[in-house]
DNA sequence: GCAAATTAATGATTTATTCAAG
DNA sequence: CTTGAATAAATCATTAATTTGC
């Protein structure tokens, strides 16, 4: 099926806005509420906003005519492509989720991600998406399992599923999250609101390029 | 308000994992499925578990010694709070709003970022989440104004706020876009973000190659 | 056998909900 | 109550599997 691709670009429509006098009607005199800092300007900055605006560079479009990397075809994410996780990368990331983890923060995606660059090109967003696809994935497939179960009532066994909590129990602790379940209706946050406390999206920083990150939680610990 | 912090630790529970072997059951030959070609290292890195787990240098709890370098640009988050907006910052992002920016990519909220730090102490999150918020709330306040006026056929009677919607709602424009409510999104936005904050690291766009998506905030310091 | 065409998986992005600070 | 912050659900989009026609 063609996938179309649209290519709409929506975007350009305010970056030629003319005027923008920003203090068009409100914006007070702007008591410079704590002075941040660093030099504040004494003058308020006029906020020019063509001077943030940029174009942005274009689209970087798939199929043009230039690349064609691929050559290599290598695990050294050419241009644009995904992640395309190694199964050493996976079988980790699997223990882990067996483990118990479910929503690494920020420190912990770090020294994963650290890990698994061992194996492959990888990034910090990966192992953040990797729990979050995995995670929501994995539930679907537990729901429709229970569906499937309590439709036809059988498995007197306990066959499947469980197979999980079975094969770690050894653990003590027990996966952390009961939540093996849960539909999400349950209050995670309770529970887990000291766990996560520095819990913040996280992007990781790779050689010299810096990496950003808008978090979460800033916490400072 | 006393935090109770419960300080349960749920933490600590892969970490102590003992043996990890990997590939102990699971892990098949691994028919290479491809090969990968990757210049797999040689000898695969053992993947040593507690490498990357790292006793963490204990909770760092907030009460800790050490903490209260915050001394310094006491401006906005003190410690732990979160964002609040000054009527500078929440005016620009209104008028961006209004101009058609729904959501902003990396360079886009890097440079907006930059801008309202100089009326307030602000991280790149807070302008993603404020977009995301402020979208997702015209949505359902506008579902509301639609349901109600449908449901009762009386005016609005602006019961009680709805102060800023019902005043500026349509400016003239504000159509621009076309996305006012697309159903999705077109699609994609190669995020790419670069740090700036922290005013220590400089942000050098280089292409649209990496981007990095989500951010934690080291806060170091 | 092999590629083009389809389908199945799953990585990446956006939207909807929820929690909780002020 | 308002709204910043965070998580979960929905879904878009690309890659690998698999099927199919030759």
């Amino acid at each position: 099926m063609g996938s179309m691709k649209v290519h709409q670009f929506a975007r350009g429509f305010w970056e030629h806005e003319p005027s923008l006098t920003l203090g068009c009607k409100r914006l007070r005199p702007l008591a410079p509420k704590l002075s941040n800092t660093d030099n504040t300007p004494t003058t308020v900055p006029p906020f020019d906003l063509k001077s943030f605006i940029r174009p942005e560079s274009g689209p970087r479009k798939l199929g043009s005519s230039d690349d064609k990397r691929e050559t290599a075809h290598v695990d050294t994410h050419p241009g644009g492509t995904r992640w395309n996780p190694t199964q050493e990368q996976i079988g980790i990331l699997e223990m882990l989720y067996r483990g118990g983890m479910r929503t690494p923060n920020a420190q912990q995606i770090e020294q994963i991600t650290a890990q698994l660059g061992k194996y492959g090109k990888i990034e910090g967003k990966n192992v953040f998406y990797w729990f979050q696809n995995h995670k929501a994935r994995e539930r679907q497939k537990q729901k429709r399992n229970n569906l499937g179960l309590n439709h036809s009532p059988r498995a007197p066994g306990v066959t499947t599923t469980t197979t999980i909590s079975s094969s770690l129990t050894h653990e003590s602790r027990g996966d952390f999250g009961r939540e093996e379940d849960s539909p999400y209706k349950r209050k995670c946050r309770s529970w887990t609101f000291e766990c996560l406390e520095e819990d913040k999206r996280y992007c990781r920083n790779e050689g010299d390029r810096t990496l950003e990150l808008f978090p979460l939680h800033p916490e400072n610990r």
